[in-house]
DNA sequence: GTTGATGCAAACTATTTGCAGGCAG
DNA sequence: CTGCCTGCAAATAGTTTGCATCAAC
């Protein structure tokens, strides 16, 4: 009883004090939000989140999810990225992950990973420009071990190797 | 004589073969778009092009603007990005350039880097996950040297950050 | 001639913003 | 109460597309 189970306190405290340090309010639709980003997969985007939150006869208003979003990624509990498609992607910064992509043309797949050696090379190379690292995205496109057995439609591949946003 | 200084044909010459693989026409607009696009700074977007060709009396609609960057980018002539900002870059590829970015939020500064070992551990990786390598992207975002010095506005870094397309 | 290319304008998509009324502090 | 918030709808920005005409092969 002393410490009962925290469902995910964490996380809205952290969002709770950003807002309170700004002199923002704290509304219901925030706290849904909050709730909702940290019970989405991984990977989602701001209309999957506006869906989600709808069926759960919880709507909010487009606008808000926007610009909700946009505080979430300032007090750094959310990124934002483009893995190649023309609209941003979000994902929940779960406790200290760290990590980055790999991501199939042909499927979708994301494949995370998080290399501690290259991490640290990325700092070396920093440190060498004098350069303070604030944030950093790195992607590898290509295809998955599934895919590259697979029949692949070149033309499309190339269609969709165009259409990245790296 | 013998070996007159080839202004940038094999450009040309590599968009003419690829053209000509897939039936398509060489046009003179496509021409003149290759040109500037080799002739455009590193980075450039869209508009920039489009500007930059009708101040020399050679309009070339936006549709075809995008639709040629598009064929460019797929014969791999041209390199997509969208360093954080809501609309796409380019950036012509030159010989066998391959470099990653570091970023600077205050200044917009990009400064260009090419380290082999990094592409190894990248190599390496790729292989532990059986994963076929096509593209790659790595921007790394911070304050660059100088701008560390300088006072910076926290609340617009804050925004930028929030802002990138990672 | 046939087939693809261009320009124009309209369509689209993702995201942002102005505004009037509403609610947290 | 005061000022930030919300929803709505209209506005943007960047990019794409349909169509009639035109040029490359």
């Amino acid at each position: 009883m002393r410490k009962p189970k925290i469902e995910r306190p964490e996380e809205q405290q952290r969002f709770e004090n950003f807002l309170r340090s700004r002199q923002l309010k704290l509304t219901g639709e925030r706290l849904e939000l909050v709730e909702e980003v940290f019970g989405q997969p991984h990977h989602f985007d701001a209309d999957q989140l506006h869906m989600a939150l709808k069926q759960k006869s919880k709507a909010i208003s487009r606008a808000t999810v926007y610009r909700t979003l946009d505080l979430l990624v300032q007090c750094g509990l959310v990124r934002k990225s483009s893995l190649g498609d023309q609209h941003a992607h979000y994902e929940a910064v779960r406790s200290d992950e760290h990590h980055d992509h790999l991501i199939c043309l042909n499927c979708d797949a994301i494949i995370e990973f998080y290399r501690p050696d290259l991490e640290a090379l990325q700092d070396q190379i920093c440190t060498e420009y004098a350069f303070r690292p604030m944030h950093h995205s790195h992607h590898i496109f290509g295809l998955c071990k599934a895919c590259q057995g697979r029949a692949t439609d070149d033309s499309v591949l190339a269609h969709r190797m165009s259409q990245l946003n790296t």
